[in-house]
RNA sequence: GCGGGUGUGGCGGAAUUGGCAGACGCACUAGACUUAGGAUCUAGCGGUUUAUCCGUGGGGGUUCAAGUCCCUUCACCCGCACCA
């Protein structure tokens, strides 16, 4: 009877000892890293999705190292974050204490499932060795420019007390708590992030991520190219700019429209329109986000008693103001063209404004892709909407009213939290001398080890309310300063963590350049759908300003980016505590075994779907484990494959390294079933067929393989080599073929491989049931394909 | 509205370039062994009117041949969403 916990433990401590995933810098191996997603190391330990992550990459990761190569596979802890905060709260004690029993739980969750971890590499973000750097390349998009202080209207989350960036707040929501977010004005750090739109679009070519990873990237940056236009306030000096994708429809412009919140509505209302105007004004600020936007409803709007001039006629026409024109985008103003575009469509009508058809074709249709001819358009009269936005381009350039412009829905970073759990900021302001970045020699800025944490309600960080912590001297001239109280995003420690894992005990720069050109680039990056806009952008949009400033070799460091699906609980929900459907890793690997969990999470389903948790077919995992040992009975002492075995076990290498290599771990694990299969109808197996099962299944569950491995006499699998397949004997000598008739299979028949075209169709035309089908009947045609079918057509 | 995805037995899912649909596993049924079976083994397992015909969400098409290609339509899921 075999002791599954035992043998675990064993062999666990085996690699342990014996260093078997420690990946060496600058070895002469070829380099190859395998980055999953580290995790936030909440209070209720691993997940079962967690798993079927963690045990595909580790699949990987222990075929690669079987080829040969210097496998980098680590894992850290993303540790800083409002959850550990929230604990630390209603607890009185410090979230660093919440965060090392957490740890502790996760990091033993995962040793007892026997990922390949180099723990050598093992950090979190709320290390100050961590995070020192984190601050240091802080200090560095200070330096050059890229970060800087600004009063903006930030998202305002009323529960959680903080600012939110724009991604964080989709929807109108705070992602975390799920409140309405507000607009508040706050004075917010923020990284240029909108600098490097173009930057970060162009180098997603550089990479290998999934089409709709890449898609959701470019969905985030939202590039539209189009043209500023100047409108000319009639009586004033004043003029506003708009952005449009189609300047051609300039001729249909019947009215404009600002934004509520656009500077110039105050100055140009006419004292007839303050009060309506102003009524409005309040009306929207008090509405958040998400009324805005979610119901698609009637719009509203009011008129300002302004006109504006349409450059391209002189026309006047009157500027409203409605909030369905956003502020945050573009200009925050629109040109309308109501014959064209929906929006504009519908509130003309509403209040009555002027439609003039430039284009024709279907009103209703979509500006940007209405491409008909122009008419009522002056000199673009007769010209299809690419030659007509050239020309209209031309002009506006010739008459200085407006120019070519891109714009990009993507906006700066709003970098600040008011948050104790983050990394502080480590920036002082002076009195006399403004902003100072603190000295990089007296970094790492530390959180102070007070145990008190509740948020102001004045929107500041607990920070601020630690005076002995807040108050310091400038580091310009010496005089009483304070410190920036406020501290950083989540996402920052995330956005550079796989850089460190090169070389993570170095204190002497973030990551040597030399680590960083030996690994190269994270080879294989795994984690979830839901992180593929925003993680990925952060942290491209870091390396890519590392890169420029000459501090990471290239200017993209993710090749490949994969996604897996979700564990679903047997009701094919989300597993949640309180619909009763969790899994708990800990309770299968005691009850089954680790390596019954690995192959059952691998053969589940499709890595990239949704699967839902079946305790039943864990089972039969189970089963197969049991099936591999008694196999062992039938082991006799030769050093060469079997011959009636040999095509398959060639097709079982070819197939299982084919599928790890390729996300298709449910159909690896189906192959090696299959070869377990026809070793159990054999007689006896050799040690080397049986040597070869063990291997193959080894990368997926690597206790048991070991354990069988040794009780034969081998040697660790660990330290062997992947075996090499022979094609040639990857294929069959004997194939069997279909014979149809009309296109209906009506029988089958056993060929060598490649047997003549000839051959095979009087065999089939002699086959029992196929003669009985073509009785009586003319035959018309025989399609024959060698090594595949034959197709007698009869009428 | 835009973009992406999915649809195959009772269930999870297989199926290189169009070439034997349902691999593998689960569940289920019958039998063997057994004091016992939640162990193991053997056989069966898409439907059916069973030497037949029908079957990959529906309809149409291309082809000797379609889960796979084309057109059309439906359902569900996920992003983004008054983005000018």
């Amino acid at each position: 009877m075999y002791e599954y916990k035992k043998i675990e433990q064993k062999w666990q401590k085996y690699w342990e000892d014996n260093e078997c995933f420690k990946a060496i810098n600058n070895s002469n191996k070829d380099p190859y890293y395998i980055l999953v997603e580290f995790p936030y190391p909440s209070g209720s330990g691993l997940h079962v999705g967690h798993v079927r992550s963690y045990t595909a990459q580790d699949a990987l990761a222990r075929l690669k190292r079987l080829q040969g190569y210097n496998v980098l596979y680590p894992m850290g802890w993303d540790a800083f974050g409002a959850p550990a905060e929230q604990y630390a709260i209603k607890n009185h004690i410090h979230p660093k204490e919440a965060v090392v029993k957490n740890i502790n739980t996760f990091k033993k969750q995962m040793q007892t499932l026997g990922f390949s971890f180099d723990w050598s590499r093992e950090f979190s973000t709320t290390d100050p060795d961590y995070y020192k750097w984190t601050q240091w390349q802080f200090l560095k998009f200070y330096e050059h420019g890229m970060a800087y202080k600004a009063t903006i209207p930030v998202n305002w989350c009323p529960t959680c007390k903080s600012v939110l960036s724009n991604e964080d707040s989709a929807g109108g929501v705070c992602e975390r708590c799920g409140s309405r977010v507000v607009q508040k004005e706050k004075s917010q750090w923020m990284l240029r992030m909108s600098d490097y739109a173009e930057d970060l679009l162009e180098g997603l070519k550089d990479t290998n991520f999934h089409e709709k990873v890449k898609l959701g990237q470019i969905n985030w940056i939202g590039k539209s190219v189009g043209a500023y236009v100047d409108f000319k306030i009639d009586n004033t000096d004043k003029s506003f700019k708009v952005f449009t994708t189609r300047c051609d429809t300039l001729f249909g412009v019947t009215y404009c429209v600002l934004s509520a919140e656009h500077k110039y509505v105050d100055e140009i209302t006419t004292s007839e329109y303050k009060d309506a105007v102003l009524a409005y004004k309040l009306e929207c600020s008090k509405k958040s986000e998400l009324e805005r936007t979610e119901l698609n409803k009637e719009k509203t709007g009011v008129f300002t008693g302004s006109y504006a001039i349409n450059p391209v006629n002189g026309k006047k026409i009157p500027i409203w103001i409605s909030d369905y024109v956003l502020a945050t985008y573009g200009t925050g103003a629109i040109m309308a063209v109501p014959a064209h575009d929906q929006r504009d469509y519908e509130f003309a009508k509403k209040f009555g404004l002027d439609i003039i058809p430039v284009i024709e074709g279907d009103i209703s249709t979509h500006a940007n892709t209405l491409d008909g001819v122009h008419i009522n358009s002056s000199f673009l009269n007769g010209l299809n909407k690419e030659d007509a936005i050239n020309k209209m381009l031309s002009w506006l350039e010739d008459n200085k009213c407006g120019c070519k412009h891109t714009n990009y829905k993507m906006r700066d970073w709003i970098f600040s939290r008011q948050r104790f759990w983050g990394e502080p900021i480590p920036m002082i302001y002076c009195e006399k001398c403004g902003w100072q970045a603190m000295d990089e020699k007296d970094l790492p800025l530390l959180l102070p080890d007070v145990a008190e944490y509740e948020p102001t309600d004045n929107g500041e960080s607990p920070l601020a309310k630690i005076d002995s912590w807040v108050n310091t001297t400038c580091p310009k001239c010496g005089a009483s300063a304070k410190r920036e109280t406020d501290t950083m995003p989540n996402w920052a420690g995330s956005s550079w963590y796989f850089l460190r894992f090169m070389d993570p005990h170095n204190d002497k720069e973030f990551a040597s350049m030399s680590a960083m050109k030996y690994w190269k680039h994270v080879d294989w990056y795994n984690g979830g759908m839901e992180h593929t806009a925003r993680h990925l952008l952060y942290a491209r949009f870091w390396v890519q300003f590392l890169y420029n400033i000459g501090l990471v070799p290239n200017k993209e460091m993710i090749s490949t980016r994969v996604s897996h699906g979700m564990v679903l609980g047997s009701n094919n929900e989300k597993m949640s505590k309180s619909k009763g459907n969790v899994i708990n890793p800990d309770d299968i690997v005691n009850e089954y075994g680790a390596d019954t969990l690995r192959i059952y999470e691998m053969f589940m389903g499709d890595y990239e779907q949704d699967v839902p948790w079946n305790t039943d077919s864990l089972k039969g995992c189970k089963r197969f484990i049991e099936k591999v040992i008694r196999l062992k009975d039938k082991v006799v002492d030769i050093d060469s494959y079997s011959k009636d075995l040999e095509s398959i076990i060639n097709k079982t290498i070819k197939k299982v390294e084919h599928d790890l290599t390729n996300m298709a771990y449910n159909t690896a694990v189906s192959s090696l079933m299959i070869l377990a299969n026809s070793y159990d109808e054999a007689d006896t197996i050799t040690k080397k067929d049986y040597t070869l099962l063990l291997t193959l299944l080894n990368p997926i569950a690597p206790h048991i393989t070991e354990q069988l491995n040794e009780e034969i006499g081998n040697s660790p699998i660990v330290n062997s080599k992947w075996p090499v397949y022979d094609e040639a004997k990857t294929i069959d000598n004997q194939i069997e073929i279909g014979i149809q008739v009309n296109g209906k299979l009506r029988g089958t028949i056993t060929v060598k491989k490649d047997e003549k075209k000839e051959v095979l169709e009087k065999l089939a035309l002699s086959n029992d049931n196929v003669s009985k089908h073509i009785e009586n009947k003319e035959i018309v045609k025989i399609i024959t394909v060698v090594n595949r079918i034959v197709n007698i057509v009869v009428k």
